[in-house]
DNA sequence: AGTGATCTTTGGAACGTTCTAACGAGCAGT
DNA sequence: ACTGCTCGTTAGAACGTTCCAAAGATCACT
């Protein structure tokens, strides 16, 4: 059973040629207004029961001036942080009716660009991006000029004066530290991501808060620059152990180059956690399973990603920008990764 | 600079009017038209520029009744292995020239079927899904019945007919099986995904016949079900060894079921690769990473998105659907949590 | 039967494109 | 001077909706 493939979809004026009404009866119907009579919306339910009738946005939208689809620019998928903050804006934007277009840039400016244009074109309400690193900002800004909502996620460009959602990058690395150096690290070394990177430099700053509110003067040696990645994260932390004067701990720039360098300790023989403590930062949720499980900073990332939804929506439904950045609250969860230092634990056992 | 914010968007007819041609000779251009001459051409890209033009391709799409935008649902991107296949199939479909329109139905049948409706309405040109746990499969019978092409991938709808991308997962499951048994394992469990999952029931054909091929019976007790996440593979494994004659080596729905397996097992003072083999599914980025490093089989799954979308890509293009299924090759990765049995170790010590 | 008032229905323009058919201008060949 | 071409341009219908303005029905009162 089920009818043929039909050629085209019916239409409106096929559904009302069919129920014997009018084409502006069936839209009122579509709407359910209470003007149309009981009887007749049943017939043309019924007609579109019959003619397997689907609703075409497209054409509406293009009538109301309006759209429902938004356009969603991730600068990374495959890192779980940020599929974890689409899953976020997703869902909110769901809720709200309204579905994602999605681009992944792969931290590829050249292609954000072009992508920004491609859904610009396709008429979309407005757009949450995560901009990749270099950022064109000029692309943004032309969309924004055009009147088009675009909200920014996770990476600052405050150059941009763009509304801007994220967490609270400094605050959180410096509970991080202070975590720490509450265990009794004083040497504590900072590992991954670049100083090219907005988000690296308010993690770095709230190192340096931490440690200079507890009177441990700032070595910039002890930070090992990489990928924001495992392996990256397990380089750095080799250059850190080989100093002729290595850290006992260090703070992550964010839960893979955490993960990474807990791995590359392993390969050392050092046992993170007991002879060298890490911190993370994101909460992915790697980070609860790993061996051992993860010390690290949250900044609910699928609350992270719903908020910037939600500022978006209210952008389309008219309302003013906000005019503060959107900061998101930052959590300690301490788990394994993190203890008091070797020689605080001998030095209290003597 | 910059002007202010347009309250909407030039149209082809108000560039036509600045540059003093029609409507008409303004879409040539728009189509690289060899008709129009080159100083004309050059007076309306002017003023295009000069009126910050942008195409409206919803407009376009209406009167040309298509569409470069492409449905593509995923039943839970949380876990690494779809975001990889969204990736594969957002960067093929994005080569094309489409954009995919994202659903993540998070193993919901009732959003899937919410969802469906709306990317239908959205007047896409395609779908590609890979369909959640008991999905309806009446939703998606209607829409192809209504025309439009639809690819499933990773999760085979046996019954739908529909054309169906997917790994081979018995294959896979067989050279793992036998990896094990190469090594010297006789007694082998397998842990995670139930058997209400077309792909569970895949995997576990190929460790049956794997078993059966090297004389090793069957036993189900050796077949512990769990959700397929890593809190399931920790729970799955720890009933494995609270058997009363445990296996030596288990084989893992996937690879976040192996990782919470090693896991659990380390907890218990068990470590993997040593004192029990365990071997995943899917090679998640995570996998190379872990401790100890985890044996996998890999189903490429990058490529296998960037196969689902040029199956639809062609679909769309009015080709034939695929006669058989598709199925991707499929490869065993060997790393460390997998090694002789112990028992065979001694053995060959003495 | 006439007058409103209240329901219900409808024609047609509009949204921003594309595309067909046709038109005018210029020119070569007679 | 006419014919036929080619070249460049264009008017207008069409795509599937929404919505305004207005028309027709129906009904309750006088």
């Amino acid at each position: 059973m089920g009818a043929p493939p039909r050629k085209s979809r019916a239409t409106i004026i096929d559904i009302a040629r069919l129920a014997g009404v009018s084409k502006s009866t069936v839209s009122l119907v579509l709407k359910n207004s209470t003007l149309v009579k009981a009887e007749t919306r049943e017939r043309v339910l019924g007609a579109m029961q019959a003619l397997g009738y689907v609703y075409n946005r497209g054409a509406a939208n293009l009538r109301l001036a309006r759209s429902n689809i938004v356009g969603m620019v991730i600068s990374d998928l495959m890192n779980p942080f940020f599929t974890e903050l689409a899953v976020g804006i997703e869902e909110a934007l769901y809720r709200a009716g309204y579905v994602p277009l999605l681009a992944n840039t792969g931290e590829d400016p050249e292609r954000q660009t072009r992508v920004l244009q491609s859904i610009f074109e396709q008429g979309v309400a407005g757009i949450v991006i995560s901009p990749s690193n270099r950022s064109d900002v000029a692309t943004l800004l032309d969309i924004a000029r055009a009147g088009l909502p675009i909200v920014t996620v996770t990476r600052r460009l405050a150059e941009s004066g763009l509304p801007y959602v994220g967490q609270d990058n400094t605050a959180g690395e410096r509970i991080a530290v202070e975590h720490l150096i509450g265990l009794g690290h004083r040497r504590i070394g900072f590992l991954g991501g670049y100083a090219t990177m907005a988000t690296q430099r308010e993690r770095v700053a709230g190192y340096k808060e931490a440690l200079s509110a507890h009177g441990i003067v700032f070595e910039p040696i002890l930070i090992a620059e990489s990928p924001p990645t495992r392996s990256g994260g397990g380089a750095a932390v080799k250059t850190m152990i080989d100093l002729p004067d290595p850290p006992t701990a260090a703070v992550c720039f964010n839960d893979m180059v955490a993960v990474g360098a807990i791995r590359e300790l392993s390969r050392q023989g050092i046992r993170a956690g007991r002879d060298f403590s890490i911190v993370g930062f994101d909460d992915i949720a790697e980070a609860a399973h790993n061996a051992p499980p993860l010390t690290t900073v949250t900044g609910e990332t699928r609350q992270l990603g719903a908020e910037a939804a939600h500022v978006l929506l209210d952008l389309i439904a008219g309302a003013p920008a906000p005019s503060a950045p959107v900061i998101g609250p930052t959590r300690l969860i301490v788990r394994e990764s993190s203890a008091a230092p070797a020689s605080e634990r001998t030095r209290l056992r003597a």
